[in-house]
DNA sequence: CTGAAAGCGCTTACAG
DNA sequence: CTGAAAGCGCTTACAG
C-alpha cells in the first residue's frame, strides 16, 4: 500500500517475499549471498531465487546504502569547473588516474564544482558527504570547511601538497622542489648566470615549493635570479627588454593550472619579436597539457598528474576501509622535460 | 543506540529534535523550508535553526533520496572510460556542455563506466538507477537493459541519435544526414566526380546518418561513391594508390569516437607519401576533437557537443520533473569546417 | 533452519 | 500550532 503517487514501480524484496511465501528478510538473505552463513534450505533458496527471477527482481541501491552506511562513491571536488573550455586543461591526466584506479577498485565517481557557487558557501562544500569519501583538487583549501570533515572522521584526500591544517591534511603531492632546483641546475650548467623567476602574485603551497627549489639551486651554483610577482597584465614587451638589458639570458616561469606565468611571458616575447631560446632561454616549472598547436616545447619537468590521481584514490579507499593511516602524505618525483626553448646563453650585444 | 561500530558520526535530524526539544518530524519540517506551509512559532523554528548550526547539521543525501526519492543527482554512463588516455578525446566536449547545464540546474554529476566490466552485465548498468536519471553516451545501446528502463519510467537521455528501440529513446542528436550531404556536395561543386567513401564496419544511427546524407547528395549530384568499410587495418599505401588510379579524386571518412576510419586514411597516406589536396582531397563526416599537433586541419563540420550536452541536461531534468514530454527527441545542427584537406581534384596523370 | 523486529535518516500525511 | 506514526527498501542482529 503506498502512499505516494508512484510511476509503474519495481519490484522490492517484500513483492518477491509475498511470492516465495517466506519474510522479507529472508529474501535479503538469499540476495545477499548470505555471508553470515546462516543456515537455509536449499528448496527456500531456491523459490526465492526464482521469485526474484520472474519478477526482474534489481535490488534499490539508495536502499541498500542506507542500511549499510556506505554507498561506493567517490566525491571529486574541483573548485574550478572540472571541465573547463579550454580543452588542454591540466586537469585532465588527474582525471584520467582517478577513473582507472576508481573503477578498478568498484568505486562510481561523483562530480562536484564550487564553480558558480557564491564564494565560501559551506553547504556546497558539504554535498561531498554524499560521498564515502572525496578527493580535492585545487590550489586552496578552505580551511573552516576541511577542518570540520577532519574533525568529523570523514576520510578526504587533496591532490597537491598542502600543509594549511599542519600535518592533518592528507595529500599526494609532486616533487616541484626538486624538479624546481634540476632546472635552475640545468642552466646553470649552460651557463646561464642570471635570471628572472616570474611566478603568480598569490601564494599556495604548489609555489612555495617551486620557489624553494629555484632558492636552494641559486645558492648552490651561484646564479642569481630576481623573483617577479605578475598577474599577467604587468609583463610586456617593454619589461621583457628591460629584463635582457639588465642581463638576464634565462625566464624561469611557474606553471599553475591557469598558467598566467608564463603565457605573459610568452606573449610578450611574441609581440616584441623575441624568440627561445635564441634570445632567451624558458623554462616552466612544470609542463603544459596538451601542448597548444603553434608553440614550441617549453623545457621544465613532468608532474605524474595520471599516477598521482590513482595514487590518491587508493588512498582515499584505503582511509575509507579504515587502514592504519600510515601513508597519509605522499610525493611523487617528476622527471625533466629537455623541450626546446632553452640553450646556451645569447652572446651579450656589443656596445 | 547504535548496533554497528561507526566513525564519529555526524549530527542527524534526531540530535537536533533533542537539543531543540521537539520532536525529530519537526525538524524535518524547519529544515525543509516548511513547503507544506504548516503552522510553526517563530520561536520553535529558531530554536531548530540554532539547534542545527550548532550541531553543524548536514542532511544526508541518502536518506533524503530514500523517503523522496530524488537525490539532485545526474548520472552519466558511459561504455568506454569516460577519460581516456588519449587526451584529445571526443567526449570531452560533452562533458563541458553537461557540468554547465548540470551546475546550472542544481545537479551534481555521477560517473559511471562499464570500461573494465564484463560484457552484457545488467547490474552494471543498474547501478546508474542511484541517480535520479542518467545519461548515455555511446555508439550503442544495450536494447535489453535501456527497454527495462523505460518500461520502469526511469528518466534516461542518449547523446546521440538512436532508433534500436524505436520512438521510445529519448536523445539529443546532431544532423549528420544534411552535414554529410553538404560535404558530398562541396566535392562536387569543386569538380570532384569520383569518391572513396570509408567507414566503420560496426553499424550505428550515427554510421547510418552520414552514409544516408552522403547518398543522397551522391543522387543529386550525380558523384560516384564507393563504400568501404574498414576495421582500419585493411587500408593500407597499396589500397589507396589503387583507389587513386580507378580515378577516385576525394576521400570521406566517417568520424567516430575512434576515428579508426580516417587515421587508417592518413597513415596510408603518409606511408605513400601522398598529401591532401595536391594528392587527393580528403574530408572527414565530422570533426575532431583537439587537432593533432603536426597533422593538417581536416576539412568536414563541426558536430555541437558542448550544445548538445546542454540539451542533453535539460531534456533530462524535464523527465525528471515529470514534464510533458514533448521534446524528446532533438537533432541539432552541424556547421562545415573549411578546413586544408579539400581542394580541386588534382590532374589526371598523363597516360 | 526461519521469522519477527529494529534500525539506517529522512519525508509526509494525519491526529490532536 | 505540534507530536506521533508510517513509510521509503534494504541489512543485520536476535529470537524461536
Amino acid at each position: 500500500m503506498t502512499r505516494h503517487e508512484r510511476r509503474p514501480s519495481r519490484p522490492t524484496q517484500a513483492d518477491i517475499a509475498r511470492l516465495a511465501g517466506v519474510s522479507q528478510p529472508t529474501v535479503s538473505l538469499v540476495l545477499g549471498g548470505n555471508k553470515a552463513g546462516v543456515a537455509l534450505s536449499d528448496e527456500t533458496r531456491q523459490r526465492v531465487l526464482d521469485a526474484a527471477e520472474s519478477l526482474g527482481y534489481v535490488p534499490d541501491p539508495i536502499a541498500r546504502r542506507l542500511s549499510r552506511r556506505t554507498n561506493n562513491l567517490l566525491g571529486l571536488y574541483t573548485f574550478t569547473a572540472t571541465f573547463p573550455t579550454d580543452v588542454q586543461h591540466s586537469y585532465y591526466p588527474f582525471l584520467v588516474g582517478v577513473e582507472e584506479e576508481a573503477a578498478a577498485q568498484g568505486y562510481d565517481l561523483l562530480l562536484f564544482t564550487s564553480s558558480g557557487a557564491y564564494e565560501g558557501a559551506t553547504d556546497v562544500l558539504n554535498r561531498v558527504r554524499l560521498a564515502d569519501g572525496c578527493l580535492f583538487l585545487g590550489r586552496h583549501v578552505p580551511e573552516k570547511a576541511m577542518g570540520r570533515f577532519l574533525d568529523d572522521g570523514y576520510p578526504l584526500v587533496y591532490i597537491g601538497r598542502h600543509d594549511e591544517l599542519g600535518e592533518r591534511l592528507p595529500y599526494v603531492g609532486a616533487d616541484y622542489v626538486s624538479a624546481s632546483a634540476d632546472v635552475v641546475r640545468r642552466l646553470a650548467e649552460l651557463g646561464h648566470r642570471h635570471l628572472a623567476y616570474v611566478r603568480e602574485k598569490d601564494d599556495a603551497p604548489a609555489s612555495a615549493d617551486r620557489e624553494a627549489g629555484l632558492r636552494s639551486a641559486v645558492a648552490d651554483t651561484g646564479v642569481r635570479a630576481d623573483v617577479v610577482r605578475t598577474d599577467g597584465g604587468d609583463v610586456d614587451t617593454a619589461r621583457l627588454r628591460s629584463w635582457l638589458a639588465d642581463g638576464v639570458t634565462a625566464i624561469v616561469a611557474e606553471e599553475t593550472d591557469t598558467d598566467i606565468a608564463v603565457t605573459a611571458v610568452e606573449s610578450a616575447a611574441r609581440a616584441g619579436g623575441l624568440r627561445c631560446p635564441d634570445d632567451f632561454s624558458l623554462a616552466l616549472l612544470g609542463d603544459r597539457v596538451g601542448r597548444s598547436p603553434g608553440l614550441p616545447a617549453l623545457s621544465g619537468f613532468a608532474i605524474p598528474r595520471r599516477e598521482m590521481g590513482r595514487a590518491a584514490v587508493r588512498m582515499l579507499t584505503g582511509l575509507i576501509a579504515g587502514e592504519p593511516e600510515a601513508r597519509i602524505r605522499q610525493i611523487l618525483g617528476c622527471h625533466p622535460l629537455a623541450g626546446e626553448t632553452v640553450g646556451a646563453p645569447p652572446r651579450p650585444p656589443e656596445h
